[in-house]
DNA sequence: CTTTGTGAAATCCTTCACAGCG
DNA sequence: CGCTGTGAAGGATTTCACAAAG
């Protein structure tokens, strides 16, 4: 393919092509075909190899993919060859969790600076860091070249501090506040909203209910 | 339309639409037209119309949609018309969050119990309940006819448990731990995984970096 | 002989545009 | 006259199925 289009269903399951073959690479296995990739990630074959079509030609006709010359391919495409600084905003039960989350750490990611509006919590040690007052987020970002925020905070404040982490550069964003936020055209924000996540499995809980029924 | 059949993708969003809704509730407005909906959700209006016709018509031409009315059907259609019974297995830095998260009362569910495998978690006091050991699983689960459960345990150990939790019943599982699980057909899974929503947003981050560059 | 890479077909989703209702 | 509800058109994504490569 290459021609620098990647379709955006495709872009979403990039990420679990990529832990499929990390682990692979740590049980030691050499090559992946695309049916063997497919049954790990849960889909099928046609789509796998469609998608990495778009990356390239990586595979090995009648062999399959090379493991480890496919992770750093993708790593590539998604940025993370090199990790990413990212900065977390809101440091409540939520941010929490995510400040001491290894997860961002293992998988092309690092977090270098907590911050949060209450006096109370600032000075507080979370995980490996001391949460900072957002009055000093404009000075950090710059110093660090961050370009990526995970926003935590309650709803009502997700507007205003988008805005203000879209001034200072920022141009993605990862909001678990459970509101829409507007942002100018070059700027990404991707929505995780535990709630909605629930309410999206209830509706087909009712529907699997109606045949057990 | 009223035949059954509602697409996936909009079922993602009425989630979406009921909080608006929800919204526009305490705000005191009675009537909300495609348009003002759209706005909120961050959307265009034939999407809105189209997925609301989906669920029947509610609407009134000329005027709109009327809030109070619309919110009931959605949360009928999404089976939270009254609150669903859900459960917590892993209460580590992540299932601290949930088990604490206030938006799951607030939006449709009742958290009934948690669990935990270590034996030093069991017993501690995490928001308002006290952690179960999972030998107790399938007794709470049949006790309280819980069809759904929140996973937030080691990707080692996901695809056990997810089978224990469906021998006991349930259909509905969203599971936080980063790797795929077999289901049988009539159960759902919904994986929320943080570490790829930073990876989807750092591709475009770097498309975005392009521009910029 | 196995497995990729990919046009073409099929399916699914979004947007358009307007008839028709209130 | 304004706004919904919806066929039909347009796009996007998935699946099929097979030619070509190793």
């Amino acid at each position: 393919m290459r021609d620098g289009h990647i379709p955006e269903t495709t872009v979403a399951r990039l990420p679990t092509y990529l832990q499929v073959l990390v682990e692979a690479t740590d049980r030691g296995v050499a090559t992946l075909s695309s049916e063997e990739l497919a049954a790990a990630a849960g889909m099928n074959s046609a789509k796998v190899r469609k998608d990495l079509s778009y990356l390239g030609t990586y595979g090995t006709r009648g062999v399959g993919y090379e493991v480890a010359a496919l992770a750093r391919e993708i790593a590539q495409a998604l940025g993370i060859a090199e990790d990413q600084p990212v900065v977390l905003i809101g440091v409540g039960n939520l941010g929490r969790a995510l400040a001491t989350y290894d997860g961002f750490e293992r998988r092309g990611f690092r977090l270098v600076a907590l911050f949060d509006a209450d006096p109370t919590v600032v000075g507080q040690q979370v995980g490996s860091h001391a949460v900072q007052p957002t009055a000093d987020l404009e000075v950090v970002l710059h110093r660090h070249g961050v370009a990526m925020a995970m926003l935590a905070i309650p709803a009502p404040h997700a507007q205003a501090m988008t805005d203000r982490l879209v001034d200072a550069g920022v141009r993605s964003i990862l909001s678990f506040a459970p509101v829409h936020v507007t942002v100018p055209e070059h700027v990404t924000v991707r929505r995780v909203d535990l709630a909605t996540e629930l309410q999206i499995l209830s509706f087909y809980e009712r529907v699997a209910a109606q045949f057990t029924a």
